[in-house]
DNA sequence: AAGTGACTGGCAATCGGTTGACAATTGTTC
DNA sequence: GAACAATTGTCAACCGATTGCCAGTCACTT
């Protein structure tokens, strides 16, 4: 026991630098440029000698250092993928499906969030940017000229945003919010609410935005209420107004918001459904989980991940890219909503 | 419009390479080595000098070189954490505490998770280690001796795990296990199943044996009852068997299981807390969501996340540190338990 | 006035790779 | 058999910092 505990002690402590391309050469006695062009350029060495530094590599258990390399050719071989609030469980199948993409081309992804600061936003994003090959910006809270101005330094995509000049890639909220809508017009509802999300969002706007002029288009009135945060606490703070906006449906900046809200009408005896109806989005994890379940409008998360990080890649190799096709949402139906009372 | 567009493309395109030493030095007449000794230490100069090359590395916009910075000195400043799955909100909070720690002391994270995959984690953790200054592993899949052989590479710290020779975090889990037992029993409960997690996770096999142990002292039943996953699919699908072994409350592995069995009991009429009491572990987000709202074991997440980090820092600069205390579990008291029937 | 030591700042080597230029070798063609 | 081309591998410079060693200044002793 102590033995064995000891020798591990001891391995632990003699941590011997790891194999070098020096290490390679002299041991198959060639010059490390040779080992360098045999790992990276394949067909350009004879095929003997190739193989031979390759098994050699092998051999040491060779990895190659990527500060050493990141350092004559500039290419770091990582992302940076900043969200504005990790806690938000909205993130995870972005992270996931952005990950997914950058693994599959070898890429290491270096994950941060703002906790909704844009002061933190900028510092953090100008930290990364100096050990990034590319910056994938997600509901960033920052103004556009500060997104322009980090554009400048190192190649960077915005998520959910829109920026001029800066590549993005954004959902397309209009078919959600649409149908959305459409189900609460033909239930009865004719004066909705929209809870609102952070100022600086966005998303915030397209999805007020869009809300707004279909109401109005239909005929429906609808007023804004402010939300203090874009969380559970911020929604259940917004409990009063919502009451007091005499509303039968509530249109939810997000599904935290949503949930927040829901629990507290129910902490307050207000009958949702039945009184009231609440619509979220994002379809997070637990909007299933209440009674009654979060309708929700669905957004395209793992979608958004992979074609940031695909979109950033193609910036970082100085290709031109066609615009692609805004992602769609989608409506969930679940028990959060119902017909009026007339 | 045009105009101010295609002005920012060409910003963007023309990104200049950024300041270095060299700059600093040739504006201020020094040499580089200087500036480097300015820049990191303070006081070894004439203080004029040190003020002149300061203001003139921030009227620059300086920014060090990390990866020209690790070359020589080996240390790189990035921290990698690698996690079992990020789609479990247990790890939120983990990662938030450990954030908060590795930013204070100017360090970057880069997080990754595995997927439940133990070959994707061996993988992950040999590609980080190139990068890292040193890795915590959360939650690892891996055996023993892997987990041993990295560590001989660089630094590492385990978290909800313990392994020979390896420093470790971890929380108690016995407050929150026997607090709950003890309501269940006092509550006339006197057959329960535990509802397993992974076998390769230390950390099932920890409640798995604290529960059985204090079952049986206390002369309660207790059953084991595999899962397929520790999702809420997972928790779903053992719908059967934990109806079939006839107890009258389950504690879960984690909440995700919890959650998933809860609704499953649902959706077949079973009344819970009415016929089975239901207690999962971590407290995560969305366990207060349904009704019945989910009593769980709350872990201390954030801490151990930041005392995680802390123990890993202090593994880097190669100090030694004492073994601190496990960090409490508490039981949470919701809805989901109730009195047995007799 | 020579000796001592503290304080400043420069020189040059080094970390581990990459890459353009070039030399050596081999094969091909007339 | 000489001229030429293609193939293969080496040389050496370079990326942007860090750091041990040394030299020059200056003040202060004795």
């Amino acid at each position: 026991m102590e033995q064995s505990d000891a020798a591990i002690r001891t391995r632990a402590a003699e941590r011997k630098a790891p194999p070098t391309i020096y290490d390679i050469a002299r041991l198959t006695g060639v010059s490390p440029s040779t080992v360098s062009r045999a790992l990276n350029k394949p067909g350009r060495l004879n095929a003997q000698t190739e193989r031979r530094i390759r098994d050699a590599a092998a051999e040491l258990g060779y990895r190659i250092n990527p500060m050493a390399r990141a350092l004559p050719t500039g290419k770091t071989g990582t992302l940076g993928l900043l969200v504005s609030d990790i806690t938000n469980p909205a993130y995870f199948d972005l992270v996931r499906g952005a990950e997914r993409v950058a693994s599959e081309t070898g890429m290491t992804i270096v994950f941060a969030d703002s906790q909704e600061s844009p002061e933190l936003e900028r510092a953090t994003a100008e930290r990364l940017q100096t050990s990034v090959d590319g910056l994938l910006l997600v509901g960033s809270r920052l103004e556009d000229h500060q997104i322009q101005d980090l554009s400048s330094v190192k190649p960077l995509v915005v998520v959910n945003r829109l920026v001029e000049g800066i590549p993005a890639v954004i959902p397309d909220v209009r078919p959600g919010i649409t149908t959305a809508l459409e189900l609460l017009r033909e239930a009865g509802h004719r004066r909705i609410a929209y809870l609102a999300g952070p100022e600086a969002s966005w998303m915030n706007g397209q999805r007020w935005q869009h809300a707004f002029e279909i109401a109005v288009e239909w005929d429906m009135s609808i007023v804004e209420i402010k939300s203090n945060a874009p969380t559970r606490e911020g929604g259940a703070e917004a409990f009063g107004r919502v009451k007091a906006a005499d509303v039968s449906a509530v249109l939810a900046y997000n599904d935290l918001v949503a949930l927040g809200l829901l629990r507290e009408c129910r902490d307050h005896g207000l009958d949702v459904p039945g009184r009231l109806s609440i619509i979220g989005f994002d379809d997070i994890f637990g909007a299933d989980l209440p009674t009654p379940a979060l309708s929700t409008i669905r957004m395209p998360l793992a979608a958004l991940g992979e074609r940031g990080i695909r979109r950033l890649l193609t910036e970082i190799d100085g290709g031109e890219s066609e615009d692609e096709s805004a992602l769609p949402t989608e409506f969930v139906g679940r028990e959060s909503i119902a017909a009026a009372r007339s």
